[in-house]
RNA sequence: GCCCAGGUAGCUCAGUUGGUAGAGCAGCGGACUGAAAAUCCGCGUGUCGGUGGUUCAAAUCCGCCCCUGGGCA
């Protein structure tokens, strides 16, 4: 592990992963690297739970808040952004520490995406359009009438018929004729990993602490200013976590002690999805029970 | 102490004239190839408070006991 000099901490949210960062990169003398999909988008710091800017001034982050939430990351873009980090960070003399609950982020870097060419915003909107216009049924069929192998995906994916519509639509290639191919990953240095794993009862009880948390230390305002912006609802950012939530609070839809139990059941929920994404997506990653573990473990042969 | 009303899934409750039980919420399992904090698929998880009795058969009927509300003392 003495010649990795990449290191990657993932983990479900709430599970303590950003100060493990820190505690790692504190020891090896890193510079940490985003890898969340959400923390990305400069708009959401406090809604994303991002490092505080005392963190961010001990210790140098990047590709937080990098984006604007106006536009679409993708797991293709983040992996080229985080690889450029990566080389400067070396460049620099020091350890690259990527940190992130966004498992697919760390698999496109890791194993690389099947080399697809980019599907333009046009054709993105055209098959949402499509979408609307045949309803989900019709439009699943359309795209199985196109590429066989997606008859795998049900009705109600909608993301993942888009998906295969919309490069089928830009291509005029079946997206299961990519995936078929190998894929290009984009690192090939070593990489010591770590995944973090809480008890599910500790997780929660974090989980639900942080969403009360956030909804009292500014995150309503946030998400008000983001609302201002009058952004398109598909876009990712409006999907994170507390903006739905908080969103419909504004909107008087809902008190806030409602708009609180749901986002932290939806919380919960997505810690739980991310434990088993995790748990099937990594197996040959080490899993601690505590950040404490992992950074000992990180930290312990440098 | 007496009189009511209740004790059924983790929670709130349904359960017709007796045929070993079901909804919502919570939860659990799984999938995952460029919007992944996304998008989906699947699953009732139960000493029906306890104990005797009636009955072919009891969550349902009867007795006693325990517990929780409320009322009267």
């Amino acid at each position: 592990m003495k010649e990795a000099r990449i290191i990657f901490i993932a983990g479900p949210t709430a599970s303590g992963k950003s100060s493990a960062a820190l505690g790692v990169a504190a020891a090896l003398g890193g510079e940490i690297v985003n890898a969340d999909a959400m923390q990305i988008y400069k708009e959401l710091r406090i809604v994303t739970a991002r490092p505080s800017q005392d963190d961010e001034a001990r210790t140098p982050h990047h590709l937080y808040g990098a984006l604007d939430g106006a536009q679409a990351c993708s797991a293709g873009r983040w992996a080229r952004l985080a690889a450029d980090c990566i080389e400067d960070i070396h460049r620099r003399g020091k350890v690259a520490v990527l940190v992130g609950g966004t498992g697919l982020y760390f698999k496109a870097l890791l194993e690389g995406l099947s080399p697809i060419p980019n599907v333009p915003v046009e054709t993105r909107d055209a098959a949402r359009l499509r979408y609307d216009a045949l309803g989900a049924a019709a439009f699943r069929d359309e795209v199985i009438l196109r590429d066989p192998a997606m008859a795998r995906l049900p009705e109600g994916d909608t993301q993942r018929l888009l998906r295969a519509w919309e490069v089928f639509e830009a291509t005029g290639a079946p997206l299961s004729s990519f995936q078929d191919r190998p894929r290009d990953p984009l690192l090939t240095k070593p990489v010591a990993k770590a995944v973090i794993l809480p008890d599910r009862e500790t997780l929660y009880a974090a989980c639900d602490a942080r969403a009360h948390e956030m909804l009292s230390n500014g995150a309503i305002d946030e998400v008000r200013a983001l609302i201002a912006r009058d952004l398109d609802p598909a876009l990712p950012v409006m999907k994170a976590l507390g903006v739905p939530e908080i969103a419909s609070f504004l909107r008087g839809e809902r008190e806030r002690d409602e708009a609180l139990s749901l986002l932290q059941r939806n919380t919960r929920r997505f810690a739980k999805r991310q434990m088993t994404w995790l748990r099937h997506q990594t197996p040959d990653w080490p899993k601690y029970e505590t950040p404490a573990a992992a950074v000992a473990a990180l930290t312990a042969s440098a």
